[in-house]
RNA sequence: GGUUCCGUCGUCUAGUGGUCUAGGACGUCUGGUUCUCAUCCAGAAAAUCGCGGGUUCGACUCCCGCCGGAAUCACCA
């Protein structure tokens, strides 16, 4: 059994996180037929006004990151191409003029003001607007600059989706839909099913909310003697603070900007899949290859799902562990390019690893590393005030402070070895020679070598500070004290 | 307004007539992991299954009505 689905955006602008579920479940449908399946991307750029000169690249470029293969599309193309709907001009024209010739579409000069009109008596009058009901008397040879229009054939409609089982309409919402444009163009609505067929998609997977027009399609297929692929709904991502679907408006970011955000494309595919669908078990984290394994059409949602910023960051904070837990630091290293602190320019590849090494369990996207590392880089700037005002040490005086200072920097500057093991020793010695709580002794040392509201384990980060930095920054901060003190 | 779709914890969901005094995950809260933040672990709170009728020995699950929400009604896709 072949399966053959797509998926067809229009340049326009940026995929965002609400249409992108539409590229991904085709995706994960024709993936999951193996050799059987095929998975077609096609460009849909027949509306002139709205078209976007970067667009199309930028689509190819969110599904890339995604980790989303196609077989046949626009850059690679394939033996049903053009995979551009404006160089398929000639093959919309062929089929509407078939249509034509059974007096299943008629050539439609009207203006557009008139039609206007027609709609602002209906509504005037509280009747349902259809243009069957202004159909013209008589029509003119279809020649190029006038419009071509579908003769519905209204009556009661019945279907399957997928989705959303067995649906029906009545005879109200079909209607002389426009095929061939004033400019020759078609619209979606007539070249979707001309390249679907042509293409010989076997499903087609789109948001919920061509569902009303499917009536029309129905009729379309019927005239042209083409069998209805199969129709999956998909239901509509929702805006976090209502039940409003997403869009841009709502501010619903690109995909591309999450990538920016240090959010991994693992974590977004496996989100976005899974935002709407299950497979029943209790899984929630799922590997592209598992996704695929286990997708199935019957048990995709079909009400629509709120988008959720906060789980989407959960995923992603399990993702960057798990790649470091299953893969190595290495492979969670090479993802982290371009998101390291600008004082960390110089410092090798070797150390930044050691670095993540301990940070990246309390990473939730990778840009946390931008401000979690800076004081691995250089000596952070000496903030007194930070000291004094711990919950722990505001109990100490200055001078207690500046003692404790002192014991440390002996002590750890005694050091021979300071690995990780040897640097714990010497911490639980000072413990004891002092008699602090670790809450007081620790939080003092953590602070003036970090300065920042938080660390990994002490022992940990002053391992890959180093001896030296560690100990010019504990002198530092003795110093600053004796002269705050003054 | 017409048409169509949808309706289980705050959110994503499991659930296909009895095992549901409704399970899991995120989030929230509490406790633990020698400092912090996070991870991790343990635990808690959180859904009268939109409402009202029916069918049935029995309904979240089937039927009807209602209510609420959404989508759509372009020479946009």
């Amino acid at each position: 059994m072949k399966v053959i689905t797509r998926f067809a955006p229009s340049p326009t602008g940026y995929i965002h996180i609400g249409n992108v579920r539409s590229a991904i479940y085709p995706y994960l449908v024709a993936r999951k037929a193996k050799k059987d399946g095929k998975f077609i991307l096609r460009i849909e750029d027949t509306d002139q006004a709205r078209y976007v000169e970067s667009a199309t690249d930028l689509i190819l470029d969110t599904l890339k990151w995604l980790g989303l293969s196609w077989d046949e599309g626009p850059d690679i193309g394939g033996k049903n191409g053009p995979y551009y709907q404006t160089e398929r001009k000639e093959l919309y024209l062929e089929y509407a003029k078939k249509l034509l010739e059974q007096g299943r579409a008629y050539a439609d000069p009207t203006d557009s003001e008139t039609i206007e009109n027609y709609r602002k008596e209906d509504n005037e009058k509280k009747i349902p607007y259809l243009y069957r009901n202004h159909r013209p008397e008589t029509t003119p040879e279809w020649k190029e600059g006038i419009p071509i229009r579908f003769k519905a054939d209204p009556k009661p409609r019945k279907w399957h989706d997928e989705v959303m089982g067995d649906l029906h309409a009545g005879p109200e919402v079909q209607d002389d839909i426009i095929l061939i444009k004033k400019d020759g163009l078609p619209t979606y609505n007539f070249a979707h099913i001309i390249d679907d067929y042509l293409m010989g998609c076997t499903h087609i997977m789109r948001g919920v909310e061509y569902l009303p027009s499917t009536p029309n399609y129905l009729a379309l297929y019927e005239a042209l003697g083409i069998d209805m692929p199969k129709i999956v709904s998909l239901p509509h991502v929702l805006r976090p603070d209502g039940r409003k679907k997403l869009g841009k408006r709502d501010g619903a970011k690109s995909v591309t900007e999450y990538r920016e955000d240090g959010i991994l494309p693992e974590a977004m595919l496996n989100y976005l899949a899974c935002l709407g669908w299950n497979d029943g078990s209790e899984q929630e984290i799922y590997t592209k290859e598992e996704l695929i394994e286990k997708f199935s059409i019957d048990r995709i949602q079909n009400s629509g799902a709120r988008y959720d910023e906060t789980k989407l960051l959960w995923m992603n904070g399990q993702w960057i562990r798990r790649i470091k837990d299953e893969k190595g630091i290495d492979a969670l290293f090479e993802k982290t390019t371009g998101f390291w602190p600008e004082n960390a320019k110089n410092a090798t590849d070797e150390y930044r690893k050691r670095v993540l090494d301990i940070i990246y369990d309390r990473l939730k996207t990778l840009s946390d590393l931008r401000e979690m590392t800076t004081y691995f880089f250089s000596d952070p700037k000496i903030n007194i005030d930070m000291l004094l005002n711990n919950k722990f040490l505001k109990k100490l005086s200055e001078s207690e402070l500046g003692s404790l200072l002192d014991i440390s920097i002996t002590k750890l500057g005694s050091l021979g070895s300071w690995d990780r093991n040897s640097l714990q020793d010497a911490l639980n010695a000072l413990l004891e020679e002092t008699g602090k709580k670790p809450a007081e002794l620790f939080s003092l040392i953590r602070l003036a070598v970090s300065f920042a509201p938080f660390s990994p384990a002490l022992n940990l980060t002053l391992n890959v500070i180093g001896k030296e930095a560690t100990l010019a920054r504990l002198r530092a901060v003795k110093v600053a004290l004796l002269s705050d003190g003054e």
